[in-house]
RNA sequence: CGGGCUGUGGCGCAGCUUGGUUAGCGCGCUGCGUUCGGGACGCAGAGGUCCCCGGUUCAAAUCCGGGCAGCCCGACCA
């Protein structure tokens, strides 16, 4: 096997970033600064982790809805907290049909307020409650350093929201979608670990009473936030006015929740799998899971490689064939690997001869001869055990990259290359000016056996996880 | 929005200091042939307002002025 065609990751991490997106065919740079071409590679992946998320989230209970990509700006104004957070990174129309608007229109960089200003009405008994909504939309944030999949101008993702009669059950669900949604999917299907906690109010989304998070590391040693869950206590039922009548006939604001997931987690797939070859994709977010190379053009080759493509289809996977002889093999092969296709069962003359054929595991670069009655079971056994070996091996490199820190000092220093646990009172009142000073932020916080907060746990005895962000 | 850098075929770059025939190179692309078990090779081709505007000059990719765009590093963010 030949060197890789990219830049090695621990050569320049961010242009093997660049150079993985491009070889694998994910995305390109769009016309307009900071906006994204998800090409259908990317997209085919990013498909599979929809419907894994749409699947859990109905599960959780709430349906999908669609709102209007415009927001009057006086909707935004509602929420002191929520306009201040958002006003540097609003894209803002001004004009329309040709002349000036009377009331500038907001485009959506979340849909709290519009949605909220729609629970006010839906919402009106306590047996309209819990209310819970979720919404696939493209939003828009005015950013100033894009890169693709992880910070673009434009990007798609999933907003839930939620009402609630008692912040009891707002909390809890808020906590649901953590665990059951987020951290789950994450975990079993994209094989990232994450670190669940909640954010410190500096990190916080503004409007959000608590911001609940899942931290993953990439192969960088640099942190990314992949999923937020927030409560939003009554803040935006007070000023949208979303109240209700309980069951002894006073009337009660309602407690919310809302929570996102992006297509900023198909970067983290990229930085957290992806190795000097390319990307490796676990095969539950594998566009196609198995691709069969024809090796030499011959009437048995293709014959063979036209039964196993049955053969591995009938068995439920997805399957590619690559017929393209045009193509010389190692640059298909190469192709391949780049776009992180689990397994590859090259098929030629010379192994068939044998009754063989080679299958090669991409996250491993393994190359194994089979007999042509045993590739099912072969293909198989890759698919059913890819997923957890990359989960195993993201855990192992993220574990070994994170310290037990005893001051701020030793969380700078850890910090830097990973992640550092340091207990939150050994910061200091002023810890997260000094972090910053070294582009170090508090990620999340947890008790110190990594369990989230509990309602009344001292502050000061929780755990800070520290790290650079990206 | 501060600091540094860069704009030259699709991509990556050279040429600029010291203006001077037809602006090169690698990859990619097209055609033909030989190849095909880890990015094949030969031959023949296509493709460029040298970011934009103005100036200097007999002559500007090259020098001067002004714009614009992008990249990297910081502050803000899914």
């Amino acid at each position: 096997m030949t060197k890789g065609a990219i830049v090695s990751r621990a050569e320049d991490f961010p242009r093997w970033y660049q150079e993985v997106i491009a070889g694998a065919e994910m995305a390109d740079n769009g016309p307009a600064r900071g906006t994204m071409v998800i090409r259908p590679w990317g997209y085919g992946i990013w498909e599979l982790m929809q419907a894994e998320l749409d699947r859990r989230i109905k599960e959780a209970g709430a349906e999908n809805a669609y709102f209007p990509l415009f927001i009057p700006e006086s909707f935004l104004k509602l929420e002191a907290e929520h306009v201040e957070g958002f006003a540097p990174e609003l894209a803002v129309v001004t004009h329309g049909g040709g002349k000036e608007l009377e009331e500038p229109l907001v485009v959506r960089p979340t849909s709290e307020t519009v949605i909220n200003s729609f629970f006010s009405k839906w919402v009106q008994s306590h047996r309209d409650l819990p209310l819970l909504v979720n919404q696939w939309a493209n939003v828009v944030r005015w950013e100033l350093r894009p890169r693709l999949f992880l910070r673009t101008t434009e990007f798609l993702w999933q907003e839930g929201h939620t009402a609630h009669a008692t912040e009891e059950d707002a909390r809890a669900y808020a906590l649901r979608i953590l665990d059951e949604v987020y951290r789950t999917t994450m975990v079993d299907i994209l094989g990232v670990p994450v670190l669940t906690g909640h954010k410190t109010a500096r990190e916080r989304f503004a409007g959000a009473n608590r911001t609940w998070t899942c931290e993953g590391m990439m192969g960088d040693g640099k942190a990314l936030q992949m999923g937020t869950s927030h409560e939003l206590g009554q803040n935006f039922a007070r000023p949208f006015d979303i109240a209700f009548s309980n069951a002894s006939g006073g009337r009660d604001y309602v407690w919310q929740t809302s929570w996102g997931v992006s297509t900023r987690l198909v970067g983290a797939l990229v930085m957290g799998h992806g190795d000097d070859f390319g990307l490796r994709l676990p095969p539950a977010l594998a566009p196609a899971q198995v691709v069969v190379l024809i090796v030499k053009d011959a009437p048995e080759v293709r014959s063979a490689a036209d039964a196993l493509v049955a053969e591995l289809r009938q068995a439920g996977h997805r399957v590619r064939l690559d017929d393209r002889t045009d193509t010389s093999f190692g640059r298909r092969s190469v192709d391949w690997e780049l776009k992180g296709v689990p397994v590859r069962v090259e098929v030629g003359p010379r192994d068939l001869a044998e009754g063989n054929v080679t299958v090669v595991t991409r996250h491993r670069r393994e190359k194994e001869n089979v007999a042509l009655g045993s590739v099912g079971a072969a293909v198989a056994t890759v698919l059913a055990t890819a997923g957890a070996e990359l989960l195993a091996e993201a855990t192992a490199a993220r574990d070994a990259r994170t310290v037990e820190a005893g001051s701020l000092a030793e969380a700078v220093e850890a910090g830097s290359e990973g992640f550092a646990r340091v207990r939150l009172g050994a910061l200091g009142p002023d810890g997260e000016d000094r972090l910053a000073e070294h582009a170090i932020s508090v990620r999340c916080l947890q008790r110190p056996d990594g369990s989230l907060a509990q309602v009344g746990d001292a502050e000061d005895d929780l755990v800070a996880v520290v790290g650079r962000s990206y």
